[in-house]
DNA sequence: TTGTATGCGTTATCAT
DNA sequence: ATGATAACGCATACAA
């Protein structure tokens, strides 16, 4: 029932190689020929066996993602799964696919690169930031194309939100609005995000002549609901006043940020605003509808794809180390 | 550099075939020269190309995943991602890896089926309602192992939330809380979810000695926030006395149907109480708290998961059709 | 127990 | 422009 080129080139009155040439290859094959032969593939649903190819030409249009090792900390990410989404749509109207890379094969352990080139992938999408760090860094200094979508390091090209712009806007916006007493909470600064949301929120208080006061900072430890609870309580607990603004360095931070401060008989926005980060598909459906900075996902899917793309067809020259997608201030109820 | 096993046979002075039995065949080989060679292949770090051994053995140890053809919506369905992840954890532990199915190759456009051949996935996961009909009727009804976690067909096996016992969970409590006027709000009934929860919604009125009235009853025209809101506000239109208590077929269209009662001066709790479905993972932090029926997407992965690989080893017979997950009703703040 | 030879289905080189 | 032929790297039936 199976047929293979060879098949078809015995039906054609042709020989195998021929049929390969037309189907994929660059070689001469006569106009007519390869129209005729093109209409007989297509009539019988002729599609050449993936193996095979893959073997002979060492590429495989499959590019590999490399997401956290942590389990469950992944597809149900709503950043990066979106990201993902939107990465995956650019490029399989290229004609890639995705796989996710794991980190055995069978019984076997082995490293991201070994897996990568075993199963010779034509790139890698690097989707996180909590990872086996020799793991990728042997991979990101190998000579398969790799591009980011959270990670900086040399050698790597990646596509990231514009994390000063974005804090900013929102610290901008909240002086303008006459807040004084200016908070943030952060996530774990193990995470490069996080670490660049704070350097950005010391610098734009300086901008405005305004001291960074550690105790209206707090590092929460871990990324969700309880680490922003956890953390504005903290806050609480170490200042006199309360703040009057808080700026969550992520939407699932503000959650928890808002029912402490709520908790605490503090109303927001009226007593305090917050503002959050990423713009969620929730955010707008919280109460209040939560202020925060858009996040614009696609854009970063997309661009990643694009450069991913480029480095992979020799393109390497004219591709960005890293490139910044600008974020939106989105202004709602948790706001002033 | 890269090693084939011809190499190591080479330097093992063994041939080529002993070091292929021993990686993964099950010849016969003396366990000394066994160990050695395991102890040598770990210590360079050889692993035998993926595509020749595809190619040769013709099993892949890839699942493939069949999504939904909507653009955008995939990875971000708090659902069905969820689900994924748990299936992906679990056939990683048993050396499977997984790759979404798409229906091209390169310029070719192919169905389902076709593409699973050429690739020799080792079976497929059909995560999804709403899909391209014959392509998916050709797969399920191919030799080619499947699973789904969502559609039920002849000759598919499937693993899904006991939908039935959550409505009726819903129901039995509103009506034990003596609410009468109980509405429900669906999402398009093309998905089999909303049918059977409608379906279990009369039976349990039934049950109870109550009729359906269809103008307590609203499909909606979406899945989200908008086809609940809307949704609900027709049925608002239809009735002369409010619901009392209305039961939305999702968490995202529960969302909708409280702002729209909340805008139409209704509140939830104290004037109608609102459950949702699934409790996604922000059900828990809306205002009012959403009540919902939660459903087990660890043990709906994990349970399609197990019932693919038996498939796939040929454990056909032990494994049962259709398999229900039981769910349960959580009571949150949204109901009285 | 180990080695040899052939085939898996392509692609690519070199003739024709 | 087309055809023959040799890899690609592994698995396996068979021989030793």
């Amino acid at each position: 029932m199976k047929r293979t080129i060879y098949d078809v080139a015995k039906e054609m009155n042709l020989s195998p190689g021929t049929i390969s040439k037309i189907l994929h290859g660059n070689g001469n094959v006569s106009q007519a020929t390869r129209e005729r032969v093109l209409k007989y593939v297509k009539e019988i649903g002729f599609v050449a066996d993936s193996s095979a190819r893959i073997l002979k030409a060492k590429k495989s249009f499959v590019l590999g993602i490399v997401f956290s090792d942590i389990a469950h900390f992944g597809l149900e990410h709503p950043f990066f799964s979106s990201v993902l989404q939107h990465f995956k749509n650019y490029v399989e109207r290229y004609g890639y696919e995705i796989v996710f890379i794991v980190n055995r094969i069978g019984e076997l352990e082995l490293s991201y690169l070994k897996w990568c080139k075993v199963k010779k992938v034509d790139g890698v999408l690097i989707v996180t930031g909590n990872i086996n760090k020799p793991n990728i860094i042997e991979l990101v200094n190998s000579d398969i194309p790799a591009v980011s979508v959270d990670m900086v390091m040399d050698n790597l090209v990646t596509v990231i939100s514009d994390d000063g712009m974005g804090i900013e806007q929102g610290v901008d916006y909240a002086i303008n609005k006459g807040l004084k007493r200016l908070a943030a909470v952060s996530g774990p600064l193990t995470s490069r995000a996080y670490i660049e949301r704070l350097e950005a929120f010391k610098w734009t208080l300086g901008k405005h002549g305004m001291p960074f006061q550690e105790n209206y900072f707090s590092e929460a430890e871990s990324y969700g609901f309880n680490g922003g609870y956890n953390a504005t309580k903290k806050i609480l607990e170490n200042s006199e006043a309360a703040p009057e603004f808080v700026f969550a360095f992520s939407d699932e931070l503000a959650i928890g940020v808002i029912k402490c401060l709520e908790d605490n008989g503090l109303r927001v926005p009226l007593d305090v605003s917050v503002i959050g980060f990423d713009d969620n598909y929730f955010a707008k459906h919280l109460t209040p509808a939560l202020s925060t900075i858009y996040q614009d996902k696609q854009a970063i899917g997309e661009a990643a794809a694009k450069k991913l793309l480029d480095i992979i067809e020799g393109k390497k020259e004219e591709i960005v180390k890293v490139e910044k997608i600008p974020v939106s201030l989105i202004i709602r109820e948790s706001t002033i």
